[in-house]
DNA sequence: CTACAACTTAAAGTTAACTTGAGGTCAAGT
DNA sequence: ACTTGACCTCAAGTTAACTTTAAGTTGTAG
């Protein structure tokens, strides 16, 4: 596959493409003339990056999780740290959801008043602040 | 409570107190000469925005969810429209976290082949790819 | 009352993750 | 053979979310 071929079926376009292959998280696997020409299996290895992304982790950690080369073996300890710590998460941000979804049915003036709201906040919360807040943002994709 | 308490408590550097407060996702309730005061609540704010931090929401959003001002009343279908967008990406992580836990234990030359870890990440990663990818981590906090 | 540590503002710097642009190459259709 | 459009590289630009720095002000301990 070429690289507009793999932009088409992934949503990743090709300039992030190009730049991901430079930071080593993907390879393409020759080259027809200058063209990069990528492996089937590439659309996976996409996904899993971007799912990395979704979990909050770094290109460089995504990195280090995939393997940087194809498959070479891996620290389990380090993927059970990060299998914990993707817990935490998962558990402020259910928190977080039924937050949002009790707000948007209570009647309390403020919901920074309802105490149920305060309780399910107070449990993503504790912690929350003190634990390594490290996600940030980036403009919505398209 | 001058700033340098609120950043002891929190764990914010006052720098950030400083830099949400002219973002608006924060106010002081008052100055004693130049120095700000905060309120006792404002912990439970940064809380808040923490929390919304690592729910992979940007500022500008937290301060749509939170609500700019103090209590101004929220557009409800925008609380349930995140929350489903949370949920989204709870079941995405939650995909991932088992993925993590089984390539840990998997006897699989690499993850990548093991069948169980390939469906434990399909399922995560349908729709990982052409949905928002949103997040961007960031440096550690400490 | 004076020193000074801690605050203040405003502006510039930093980082990750991309995107854009300029200038060049090349395979393929006519 | 020649044009064209998609690819290439490399460098510079962009954005969010901060942090750092420079220069100035101030509440409080001595």
């Amino acid at each position: 596959m070429d690289i507009s071929t793999v932009a088409k079926r992934s949503g990743v376009p090709a300039s992030t493409l190009r730049y991901y292959e430079e930071k080593g998280l993907i390879c393409s696997i020759g080259r027809k003339g200058l063209q990069r020409l990528f492996a089937a299996n590439i659309l996976e290895r996409l996904a899993l990056i971007a799912l990395g992304r979704v979990a909050g982790f770094s290109l460089e950690e995504i990195s280090g999780i995939l393997g940087a080369g194809d498959n070479p073996d891996i620290d389990r300890e380090m993927l059970l740290t990060k299998a914990t710590e993707l817990d935490r998460t998962i558990q402020k941000l259910t928190a977080m959801r039924d937050g949002l979804q009790h707000a948007a049915a209570c009647t309390a003036p403020s919901h920074l008043e309802c105490p149920r709201f305060r309780r399910l906040m107070g449990l993503a919360a504790s912690g929350a602040i003190k634990g390594q807040p490290s996600n940030k943002p980036v403009k919505k994709s398209q």
